[in-house]
DNA sequence: GTGAAAGCGCTAACAC
DNA sequence: GTGTTAGCGCTTTCAC
């Protein structure tokens, strides 16, 4: 086994304690002292043991983070962002895959507070997270809800502005002259596609149409069921115009339906995606899409959980990132009110 | 702060070491005996201390990853594996990213070491990675080397077949007629990158066709890098008729440089790809690929990992998993025997 | 069946 | 500056 630190300081001919601080960093230590604990350290191969240290000092120096796929690549992204502002810090992350299944997510959390995370990012499945969450928050473990807000929950909050990325979306859509708009999407359960669909309504409605139920159709959290749940919009007898997709998996399984049903973009249907994945570009036509600062997203919750656990008290902050509509192809000619007046200056 | 064993004990009114014994399921206590200590943990909200556990027990339940990036959908789909295969066992993953680092790669190491993971999965950036993981594997700590493999290192290692899945692309390129065939490729640094490009070889070699050095395009592992390292070879006087692009992100950055090109697969090149993306099929054409089991791969590794912790004292196991070719319409027709018989008999 | 006590490897008072 | 010492919360003998 290793060399503990007592093994150091007997090498040394010193006491535990100088061989903790010149290890350690902290506290005095003279030169001559120091030397001879760092060079009997190299000679033992000592590596510090971060359990015990994490058992007296109270921290870990980990960051949880439960999410519900880290295969989907809006989750691998956030967490890189995570990551990276973990490890500035000399922090690790510790990852748990929720399946969008709330059991699953309680097991996940308890499994991550066990270990003693300095702090935990969740990207809650459903509004009952909350039932297992607020303790969490309530005993203090500094706690921040990724990606989807949870009502009810006081803590640091970092999400993208998906109500208005849906509603930019739809709104893009309504320009180009449609009116009958279907949303391919996952359960509404997620609180991120609860905003996205909220926006979709918005836009509709500011735009004085009516919100058809039957042109929502809503499936799993996969591209397998975008697909699905995609077929059933467009195999429909009034099959919509347009179709917007609430996120990266509900946009691959409907150019997959789209594509199987013989169907192109935009000509019998436009389609406009939530992220912007990167094959959004290489398909045909190059997807017009609301793109979300994903690594941003993870960055950020990453940064908040290290601030609190530097002691940052303040607070509950609400972090909303702004979303960006790129126009590409899927959806057609973009009209824009300049080609508007020149068509009318030409007729 | 939350309750100890120790309050737990108190509450119940039993020793700590009955409560210890209820509460972990060893050992000997009678039904009443459990019974209080477990309504006492309930109403105090006791959650057992993973760390202080882990001090005396010497487990963590914890298994270290690190990669190049998790970014990447590659080991995205093998971390999640490998978080399926620990989960089972009440383990978790604690990850790192390397960036194909070698310095990163070998703190990244030592963080998790540090703390204490039981086990240890290590896609190396380079041979040069040797230098850090053999102490590793000296050590004691269970150590599996995954998807690349790393000469010199005496540990389980799981990997694709990534020579066979190179030259099964190459083969079929040359079966369709094409004598001048790139490869867009990262770093040769990288194992698994090493063995696909010899499999090239072999299979040109093979066929009596010389390899020419110019068109093994070399750049650095990002898709950005892809594109860069593909437009090279694209703008080349001597174009090669076909491309075999070494993984995921090579493929990528390709089909973004033949778009902006305006080269069309296969009629101006064929192309094939090592790795099937989600996105394969939803691009045209649809790209023919070697197809290598990914989650098999991360899952495969994590299960090894288990069973060192559990004991398994077996000779180093090196695993190498079945890659696929996938033939879609990125290389035109394909020219099968039965095809050939067909056409030997028309003529 | 249960309790007392030792100790995992480290940090942090505190005395010298 | 350096050493002694008391825990952190838990598991695990070993008596009883």
């Amino acid at each position: 086994m290793s060399a503990t630190i007592k093994d150091v300081a007997r090498e040394a001919g010193v006491s535990q304690a100088t061989a903790a601080r010149a290890l350690a960093g902290y506290g005095y230590a003279s030169e001559r002292a120091r030397k001879r604990v760092l060079a009997a350290a190299e000679r033992l191969g000592y590596r510090p043991h971060a359990v015990a240290r994490a058992l007296v000092s109270g921290s870990t120096r980990t960051l949880g983070l439960v999410v519900g796929d880290i295969e989907n690549p809006f989750f691998a992204l956030a967490a890189r962002g995570m990551a990276d502002a973990a490890g500035e810090k000399d922090y690790t992350l510790l990852l748990a895959n929720s399946d969008e299944d709330l059991e699953e997510e309680r097991l996940a959390v308890e499994a991550l507070l066990a270990r003693r995370v300095d702090g935990l990012a969740v990207a809650p499945t459903s509004p009952e997270s909350l039932a297992h969450l607020s303790p969490v928050a309530a005993d203090g473990t500094p706690l921040v809800v990724l990606d989807r807000p949870l009502r009810g929950l006081r803590v640091d909050t970092v999400t993208a502005d998906n109500a208005g990325g849906a509603a930019a979306a739809v709104r893009h859509l309504i320009a180009l002259g449609h009116r009958c708009i279907g949303v391919v999407s996952d359960s509404p359960e997620i609180g991120s596609t609860a905003e996205r669909l909220r926006g979709y309504r918005s836009a509709l409605r500011e735009a004085g149409l009516t919100v058809n139920p039957h042109l929502v159709s809503v499936g799993g959290p996969s591209a397998d069921e975008g697909y699905r749940t995609a077929r059933a919009l467009l195999e429909r007898p009034d099959r919509p115009t347009a179709l917007f997709t609430a996120n990266n998996f509900m946009t691959l399984g409907t150019v997959r339906a789209l594509r199987d049903l013989g169907l192109r973009a935009p000509g019998d249907v436009a389609l406009i995606g939530f992220d912007d994945t990167d094959w959004t570009t290489i398909v045909d036509p190059p997807l017009t899409v609301v793109a979300q600062p994903v690594y941003e997203i993870g960055r950020t919750a990453g940064e908040r959980l290290l601030a609190r656990c530097a002691g940052d008290a303040g607070a509950a902050r609400r972090i909303r990132l702004e979303t960006r509509l790129i126009v590409r192809a899927s959806c057609g000619e973009q009209t824009t009110r300049s080609d508007l007046a020149n068509l009318g200056g030409a007729s």
